[in-house]
DNA sequence: GCCACGGTTGACAGTTACTGACAGAACTGT
DNA sequence: ACAGTTCTGTCAGTAACTGTCAACCGTGGC
């Protein structure tokens, strides 16, 4: 049995599932700060230790999922071409945000991510790791194509930032227009605004 | 008395430098987490109910001091010529984060700020806080250069994130590399990477 | 079918960041 | 000196965590 996918795991992912669900719904009707941590226990029939046992903390219920995310983001940057614009490649990393299959709850879980204070600070600093792992993948690409970074170049991490910057200015412009329209279209817009000088 | 400058006023600012000093040199010497809101009390002789009348929480006793340079960095902004390109402009906000006066202190505190969770997630929130006051002027500036932006365009949004997201790259980069040369500098080579699609 | 075992769970106690209430001390303007 | 405001410490309470431990439960060996 490896890590991947004994039973255990398995059910564990499903049970981190159920609670981050009920969780994140809570959250949405009462708000987050009203809600606290026994009540989602209560909510999911489990004690407030159990929960806990399943995410370090309160904001990792909303935040955590992004980790799965990384993985894919990065094999999605590591698979485009060569050549290819850094600033296309970033884009294309935002792609899997665009929150196929739940349109209507996507608006009130980018609210409640976005307009609560402790949320929003924890996501932010999610973005930053997952940029740490980016800058990481851009560097091998340029080593790959034989034009290395320096080791004190901050291009590869000032162009992530950018990137991630309009990414952040994106869900809030999409969110003012009453999440008009998608996502992606917000960050196509917003990206296009700003580019690498190459 | 105006607001500004009764006794009441300085020596309330007075206290507050006070334990926010205390508190930075607890921080720096024995971590974040490691130090407790009664230790930083106790360091400046007074009760742990007293602190928190100065400091809304515990983040913001390091956070904090930024809102005053908010103020200054709009006045700034808006002394800016109006023809001007937004990225010098932006560029110049950022003088006043060079911390003067305290170049060994300000790697030790950039060290706390950008590697403690809690409080590097506080950072980026506020930072996201002057980015909306930043959008503000920037909108105003258009609108008297009779250019205005469309309410809709994310052009200034993303402009502004792109910047910070340079700023915070290179406070990155800078600290990589052990606080060599001047911040200002490192954040000229972050900025120097992008830039807005005119 | 039974038992040993690793992982899971709930109950409990403890720490820490915060908040409200209140009474007394200190300070301010007159 | 007095009245009103502000500051302060104390106390009690909430909520997010964390460590501990005994009971429980599904899996595999016999």
């Amino acid at each position: 049995m490896n890590v991947e996918s004994g039973l255990r795991e398995r059910t564990r992912r499903a049970v981190q599932r159920e609670i981050g669900e009920a969780a994140l719904s809570l959250f949405i009707e009462r708000g987050y700060d009203a809600t606290t941590i026994d009540d989602i226990a209560a909510a999911v029939g489990m004690s407030q230790r159990s929960v806990f046992r399943y995410f370090a903390t309160k904001e990792d219920i909303v935040v955590g999922k992004m980790d799965a995310t990384v993985p894919v983001m990065l094999q999605t940057l590591r698979s485009r071409p060569a050549e290819e614009p850094v600033w296309t490649s970033l884009r294309h990393l935002f792609f899997m945000l665009d929150e196929p299959g739940r349109p209507q709850t996507a608006e009130a879980t980018h609210r409640v991510l976005l307009e609560t204070p402790a949320l929003f600070a924890a996501y932010l600093r999610k973005l930053q790791l997952i940029q740490d792992a980016v800058v990481e993948v851009l560097r091998e690409r340029a080593d790959m194509a034989g034009k290395p970074y320096a080791v004190d170049d901050p291009a590869p991490r000032a162009v992530t930032a950018a990137a991630f910057g309009c990414l952040v200015a994106a869900q809030h412009a999409w969110l003012a227009s009453g999440a008009a329209g998608s996502l992606g279209d917000a960050i196509d817009r917003a990206m296009a605004t700003v580019a690498p000088r190459i």
